[in-house]
DNA sequence: TCATGTGCCTAACAGTCGTTAGTTAGGTGT
DNA sequence: ACACCTAACTAACGACTGTTAGGCACATGA
């Protein structure tokens, strides 16, 4: 049904960055400087457009942060359940739970600008821009409470655990990652392994009783 | 030698607020808002004065929110070494493992609002003021790596374990709590036990061999 | 060929920012 | 009484902010 105009938009014009283009640097800037760093005619530069512009795509800055806190989430949100889906059904609630670390801390270093954009400036935008974001949020954070609800239920875990506390330690522990994680020290996937390990079992050596 | 003229400085002055009142102003402000949002008029209103006369304490906005990160750092780090310290010679390794987690999250979340501002802040200040607080940090840093090696000697630690990747999952982990904890659903000290049972021991369920 | 829509531009608006200069009221020492 | 210091004040500076209005080049469809 497309091919009687083959494509609609391709080189036509200079740049040529658009409305998604736009989204992908302001993502970038933010997750790099934070967000009352980032103007708007610091993301005009970055574009190669001017700053009047992106009122041509965008209605308000607000609109512009508050798309790309959304699509951070849902990036990282449809990662972690294709992860735990594509575990096998008798899979030990070790490697269940291995697999959302995984999923989780790669999609903040590895992939998406716009999911480790959610996370660090999350707490700096005006509080309409949270609000608005806060259905997704909830959607994500209850995925991992029901996972982990399951895993207990099963007798996988302590059985006296505090889901939502242990949700939010360990996904707070997993976002603080971006404060100091330095990929060329080490890889997303291995250090995954290092944080599965320590929660899982803890640090301490207990072998001699 | 000063009950020649009593006292230098009382309520003569119909604010007095000074200048570590405008110290601790600030480092509330920051700690609830971030850097970006707090003006030195904002910091001015809520100590009642102008925002002008703040330049007769302070050289620039820099010179408040360094003072701010070194004195937040420097807060967490007397605590953690006091409790450290204050632990019998013979103690065990979660002993002294839970005392310094127990004093780190207290100082976030109980004492010093220059403690959480740190936390909170450090990501959005100007570099400048980032590398002027490094030496404090490192100086913190180097005290819990002397902690979690002399417990790894000990053979305490599994034998395997990242000193530095340990501490900064760790450190991260206590720091990430600031964005979430909510005072009136808990103490911040059960709170630093659950994380102390966490991170010894893990949340697996083993018992069942 | 002409109207329409797209994607950008220029120029400016009112407001806020950190910062500076000059001034003033009140307490203190000589 | 006089000079001095402290801690504030007022008023303004240039730079930067998000935002708006109006115009211009180009591509498409009729």
């Amino acid at each position: 049904m497309a091919d009687t105009h083959a494509s609609k938009v391709n080189e036509t014009s200079r740049s040529a960055v658009g409305r998604d283009g736009v989204l992908d640097i302001a993502a970038r800037l933010f997750r790099e400087q934070g967000y009352g760093s980032v103007s708007l005619r610091k993301i005009a530069d970055a574009a190669g457009i001017k700053a009047g512009s992106i009122y041509y795509h965008f209605g308000s800055k607000d609109e512009i942060v508050a798309a790309i806190l959304d699509a951070g989430i849902q990036a990282v949100h449809d990662r972690m359940r294709q992860a735990v889906s594509a575990q096998p059904a008798g899979a030990s609630a070790e490697a269940v739970l291995r697999a959302a670390i995984e999923a989780h801390l790669r999609a903040l270093l590895d992939v998406s600008d716009y999911s480790s954009a959610n996370v660090r400036i999350f707490g700096q935008v005006p509080q309409s821009v949270r609000d608005a974001n806060l259905p997704t949020r909830r959607a994500y954070e209850a995925e991992w409470d029901s996972l982990l609800a399951r895993l207990r239920d099963k007798g996988a875990l302590k059985p006296d655990v505090d889901i939502r506390r242990l949700r939010l330690m360990l996904i707070g522990a997993l976002n603080a990652t971006l404060e100091w994680f330095d990929p060329k020290r080490g890889s997303a996937s291995a250090l995954s392994q290092s944080y599965a390990d320590v929660f899982l079992h803890g640090i301490l050596d207990d072998t001699g009783g």
